[in-house]
DNA sequence: TGTCGACCATACGCCACCGTATGGAGGCGA
DNA sequence: TCGCCTCCATACGGTGGCGTATGGTCGACA
């Protein structure tokens, strides 16, 4: 008899989330995935709500560093930085392209899960526009280019999930260059 | 005793798909919304699976050639047209927006939907690369520049659907004005 | 005014899933 | 070895939705 721990389902529930989003993880088709029952599932969580709000607490903890760590070793000067910012968030990922977009489709019709992602994107906005400034961009227009920025990146998570073809390196230079522009 | 026609069903899906998804988009409560029961529903449609595809065909029928009629007549240069054009299809509405999310996060996992994304995304792309080449950029460059304005805009449809700030009319403006840039 | 067809109500069987209740297996300390 | 605690299997009732079968209503039209 197989024996999960509580970060087993989480984990397991992610796998679920990219390969059906949101309404499709349910609990007894999830057991069946793990090779449990339900009963193991309800020794864990009070329900199903409670899974949801599990695997959301997991995507805002992870999905606010994660971009961010590591940048700063990675290059020195802050143009350096956000190259290699953009390049990370940007490089083809199907796992996460598909909780992201999961994760953001779900705060559609979900408050708590708005919350949740507006305080992700708010971390994440700051770090570009902080990058922007330190380029030399006046503060209104590096926030107006990291909100620009941004939607590139919302845009291309789901443009890849819906099957287009993703965004070449290249282009990615490109992108960079001109968003650092300080005027047209 | 009401009585309604195909197409009301239809426009009824569509309203209900705006809060909730296709997940939520079950015949019995919509048939309920509309005050019949679903009686009427399998009159019209042999499953539930018509519907979605009459939904779909819907969409993709609006989805083409809503954005683009219109706009030769009401700029006249191609500069203006892209300005008008991405005037309006930023415009807020949490109608558009919905639709919109939650055709292209159903497309992740219907084969289906993505080919019919795939085909309004193609249209359109290709109406705004046209446009930047008629601006004067070349032709690859003009490719790029529509993909980014292109993911800019599925962005900030989804980003408005999970409750962030739209984008300012100023702000389009300024986006515009650094597409149509010949060079970095 | 009778008939026909379009449209819908109702009732039914079926299935997937939720959450609960209960007991059983197995490790672990006293 | 005994009892306990953690984790899980099983069985159950309940709900919501799908699709079908059947009959009823109402307007159009001859």
């Amino acid at each position: 008899m197989r024996k999960l721990s509580r970060d087993e389902w989480v984990a397991g529930a992610f796998e679920a989330l990219v390969d059906g989003g949101i309404d499709a993880l349910r609990v007894e088709p999830l057991a069946k995935r793990l090779g449990v029952t339900k009963g193991s599932f309800y020794h864990h969580f009070d329900n199903r709500r409670a899974l949801h709000l599990a695997l959301l607490a997991g995507w805002e903890a992870i999905g606010t560093s994660q971009i961010i760590d590591g940048v700063g070793e990675a290059a020195v000067g802050p143009a350096e930085q956000l190259r290699v910012l953009a390049h990370r968030t940007m490089q083809v990922d199907p796992y996460s392209d598909a909780i992201e977009n999961a994760i953001r489709a779900w705060a559609a019709t979900d408050e708590v899960v708005a919350e949740a992602a507006a305080r992700v994107d708010a971390t994440r906005l700051d770090y570009v526009a902080g990058l922007l400034r330190s380029i030399g961009l006046p503060a209104p227009l590096a926030r107006r280019r990291s909100n620009m920025l941004y939607r590139i990146l919302i845009g291309e998570f789901m443009w890849r999930r819906a099957g287009g073809p993703a965004t070449t390196k290249r282009e990615i230079d490109e992108i960079v260059d001109l968003l650092i522009q300080p005027t047209t």
